[in-house]
RNA sequence: CGGGACGUAGCUCAGUUUGGUAGAGUGCCAGUUUUGGGAACUGGAUGCCGCAGGUUCGAGUCCUGUCGUCCCGACCA
């Protein structure tokens, strides 16, 4: 049932994936048209194959985040320069890479505005307005929308200087459910990776020199891409009562009490489709989990000029949409191969061929994205094998992924452990004790390159001694390079 | 923000050393033959040589500036 035979490069204008990963990448994102530069730097063109595939994750997010509760809303994009100041740690994280709007017109305005880099000082300015009573608490807000950093050095879907992301914020009557809500978006983020984009990841917390700037606590899932570097895919941040102070928000509680309310913020960006790109891509182009995939079956009629096989492609093109599958069919005259090689760079999971020897048996031919192996599909069960055939593509990637992160996470107890296993298996996660000093944080990363990823929830015991200074550590850190 | 590379047709690039009519391959368009892994032939169209100054009789080529892209570091979703 199944053969094949080749995993050579069939696409001579994408640089092999272990030639140059960084290469390789920036060919993926342009030959897949998923973006286009645009004159400005760090501002891209999402092309609409790219924009699909965000409108997916929107779609399965925004689900998630109505099951849990949550209502869309719509904040302003600028922010005065007043209200960005009222928090003085937050204000110190984010105005090195603010942009400024200045006059109005030609007017100068009176007082400057940023462009949001994110949105906490509008949701608190917002929160002291309706918030008055436990029984305005709590509010569970979610805005998508695009926002500005003004990075130096900026790459596709990873590091841009607008991108398109979610920002949830919600505002609580005690620290507990803030914390709650903290934890449940972090689990909402990571089941969506791992079951939306079969992408496993890594769930813990940040430490406190990485954590967002206003935060008590910040917590993150974090990914491993094929090269094994890590890709922080999400964060979901507990603030405590640090901002409803800072924005005077408080709230009369059933004790007849004045109180300050908890808050939180999380958010995923377009950052996703990076991860996704870097995880699953091969040397053929991009491999789309079905879940985000915009096409997730293309048809390819076979010598499509003969008798009758258009009109088959189409019958079957008919039976897919029906069935709800989001499925094409390439009627272009276009060679076969070319077709072929052309949806392979696009990432379609599923490739359907049919041609007039198919028809004369009742099957069609159904390639797998990720393995290529073939599979004779009689066309009365087309439903429910191409049903099959997703879910055991879906399950191929995210085995994959774990498989890579698996063989590349490497347990260590000395900063030569580090380096050796590094030197020998390639980047991937370090997992190493930890003393909780920020100067054996930063001196880990000097010495050996890796930096703090995060404190995992699930912890290992994997010596009494930090791996840098030897001091007493109960603390295990997983450790990586990161994009 | 530091170090390096680069910007010429839709794409990949040659031409820059030594200034002198803008090139190739591929793609695109038309037609014919093809069609189970990026087809063949014939004909055709396509350029503010990133942008702005300067030097020169003359600039893709030399000089200055600027914008953008990539790589390696430092900082960040």
């Amino acid at each position: 049932m199944a053969n094949n035979n080749n995993n050579k490069k069939l696409v001579s204008e994408i640089t092999s994936r272990d030639t140059d990963f960084a290469k390789w990448y920036t060919d993926i994102v342009k030959k897949a048209e998923l973006i286009e530069y645009s004159s400005v730097k760090g501002c891209l063109v999402i092309r609409p194959y790219g924009y699909a595939i965000w409108e997916n994750i929107q779609r399965l997010l925004d689900r998630r985040f109505k099951d849990t509760g949550h209502e869309n809303v719509y904040m302003p994009m600028f922010i005065p320069e007043s209200l960005l100041d009222k928090e003085k740690d937050h204000v110190a994280g984010f105005a090195p890479e603010v942009a400024w709007v200045t006059h109005g017109g030609s007017e100068p305005l009176a007082e400057r505005m940023c462009v949001r880099p994110t949105s906490e000082c509008l949701f608190c300015e917002h929160y002291s307005n309706v918030v008055k009573s436990y029984r305005d608490l709590p509010k569970l807000y979610n805005q998508w929308c695009s926002v500005v950093r003004w990075e130096k050095t900026t790459r596709p879907f990873l590091r841009s200087r607008e991108f398109l992301w979610q920002e949830g914020h919600t505002i609580h009557a005690t620290a507990e459910e803030a914390v709650a809500e903290t934890e449940q978006m972090l689990n909402v983020y990571a089941d969506f990776c791992a079951e939306d984009l079969n992408m496993p990841v890594i769930k813990g917390k940040k430490t406190e020199s990485d954590k967002f700037a206003g935060a008590v606590s910040t917590y993150c899932i974090e990914a491993l891409m094929h090269d094994g570097q890590a890709l922080q895919a999400g964060t979901s941040h507990y603030f405590g009562d640090g901002f409803a102070k800072a924005f005077d928000i408080t709230f009369t509680d059933k004790d007849n009490t004045i109180k300050h309310p908890h808050q939180t913020s999380w958010g995923v960006s377009t950052r996703l489709i990076g991860g996704i790109i870097m995880a699953h891509g091969d040397d053929s182009g991009l491999v789309l989990p079905p879940a985000v995939a915009p096409v997730q079956i293309v048809i390819i009629p076979v010598a499509q000029h003969k008798e009758g096989v258009l009109d088959k492609a189409n019958e079957l093109l008919g039976r897919l949409k029906t069935a709800g599958f989001r499925a094409k069919l390439d009627d272009s005259d276009n060679s076969a191969g070319w077709k072929f090689a052309e949806y392979e760079m696009k990432g379609v999971p599923l490739r359907l061929e049919i041609g007039p020897k198919d028809i004369e048996a009742n099957q069609c031919v159904i390639v797998r994205r990720d393995t290529r192996e073939k599979a004779f599909v009689a066309l009365d069960s087309l439903e429910a094998s191409t049903s099959e055939l997703l879910a055991q593509l879906a399950r191929g990637l995210f085995d994959k992924v774990a498989a890579n992160i698996e063989s590349r996470t490497y347990t260590c107890r000395t900063m030569d452990d580090i380096s050796l296993a590094i030197s020998e298996n390639g980047d991937g996660f370090v997992k190493a004790m930890w003393c909780s000093s920020e100067a054996c944080e930063t001196q880990v990363k000097a010495t050996t390159g890796v930096g703090s990823r995060c404190i995992p929830f699930e912890q290992e015991q994997i010596s009494d001694k930090c791996v840098c200074c030897g001091e007493p550590a109960s603390i295990m850190l997983y450790w990586g390079k990161a994009y």
